[in-house]
DNA sequence: AATAGGCCCAACCGCTCTAGT
DNA sequence: TACTAGAGCGGTTGGGCCTAT
């Protein structure tokens, strides 16, 4: 296969922005006769453009049906949504959004929705959370800011306010997961750099109840695990041993959009597929069904953020001891290059 | 008022896919 | 089956516009 684009060997046929008069010639001839062959159109509507600089022409500015202006809410969140499903097939996600050209919302989701995503600390293309540690450093602003809420988020809107508490949420979440695979990556033959300091850090780190997740069950866990030689997490096939894990998530419910459906993963602990929509995503509960069987099921979507009100999450960062303190000492990990 | 930097978006480029021969 | 033409798609670019200094 291969060939040479279209309008290479067209010597002479004209480049760069379209005239009304060019645009014109266009559309009568396409409303009169219809496109037919893009290739032959130019020289039979009496223009010196190649076929395929006619064809976008048309298709992303001339059509008639071609919306314009602003893109709104349901149409932004729409796009958000069918970009979590199918990535960058603005085709096909142009086919959802009538009036809307691939090439419209290409650009619209790189100036915008992308940024927007980014601020969420979410990753554009997975839609999960960031997991670089960039974004653990990161936190300690992210705390204060959070803290500045007062919980009474006068002044700003309801979106950012809830955006925020998920990005805390999602840090949270993050931060566990590092910390497990920091804590069980021990199992292999060379300890993970810095674990000692991580142990210390939980040991020290108030020991306590933490939005729902206890760091002794978390640490209990990963030493017994490690002296057990078993992988650290499973999302079936209950072992014996695993029953404290479930309680990692009892911090997170339904609604609350943070939701997993692997819990699972061999020696890297990796909970692979944690996945966080505040807009359209149906929420995925999971549950401890005891015996170490944690069992995930998809739940109806509601209210991106229904739920949220409930977890306590700026008492639970505010308190001394609490998550605040072990994620500043995070970040200064990090920051360290361990 | 001038200018530098960033943003936005129409248009182009190059590749893949599909249908026809 | 192999090849080619045509169409479509996603990534990238360039220039105009806007905003901050």
């Amino acid at each position: 296969m291969g060939r040479s684009p279209c309008c290479d060997g067209e010597a002479g046929v004209k480049k760069g922005p379209w005239t009304t008069e060019e645009d014109k010639l266009l559309m009568d001839y396409i409303q009169e006769k219809g496109h037919g062959s893009w290739r032959r159109l130019p020289k039979l509507a009496g223009l010196n453009r190649c076929g395929k600089s006619c064809r976008l022409r048309w298709t992303n500015y001339l059509r008639p049906d071609i919306k314009r202006g602003r893109f709104t809410d349901d149409e932004e969140k729409l796009i958000m949504h069918l970009h979590s499903l199918l990535g960058n097939k603005w085709s096909s996600i142009a086919t959802k959004l009538p009036g809307r050209t691939d090439n419209e919302i290409k650009n619209y989701w790189n100036t915008h929705l992308r940024k927007k995503l980014l601020r969420m600390g979410i990753d554009p293309v997975t839609h999960r959370p960031r997991t670089d540690l960039s974004m653990l450093a990161g936190l300690p602003g992210l705390l204060a800011a959070a803290g500045n809420f007062g919980g009474s988020g006068a002044g700003t809107a309801a979106w950012d306010m809830n955006a925020l508490k998920l990005q805390v949420d999602v840090a949270k979440f993050q931060l566990l997961q590092g910390l497990v695979r920091a804590l069980t990556t021990a199992a292999a033959p060379a300890p993970a750099p810095g674990m000692d300091y991580l142990m210390e850090l939980l040991a020290v780190s108030n020991g306590g109840q933490h939005g729902g997740v206890d760091q002794n069950i978390l640490l209990q866990q990963c030493q017994w695990n490690h002296m057990n030689n078993l992988p650290a997490l499973t999302s079936s096939a209950p072992t014996s041993g695993m029953h404290n894990i479930s309680g990692l998530f009892d911090g997170f419910s339904a609604g609350d959009g943070l939701s997993s459906t692997e819990l699972g993963g061999h020696g890297g602990a990796s909970w692979s597929k944690v996945t966080v929509d505040p807009l359209m995503a149906d929420d995925i509960e999971c549950k401890n069904n005891g015996g170490g069987s944690v069992s995930c099921e998809q739940t109806p979507a509601s209210s991106p953020f229904d739920g949220l009100e409930s977890l306590n999450l700026m008492d639970d960062l505010n308190t001394d001891g609490g998550w605040k303190d072990l994620l500043e000492q995070i970040s200064w990990l990090n920051s360290s290059e361990l």
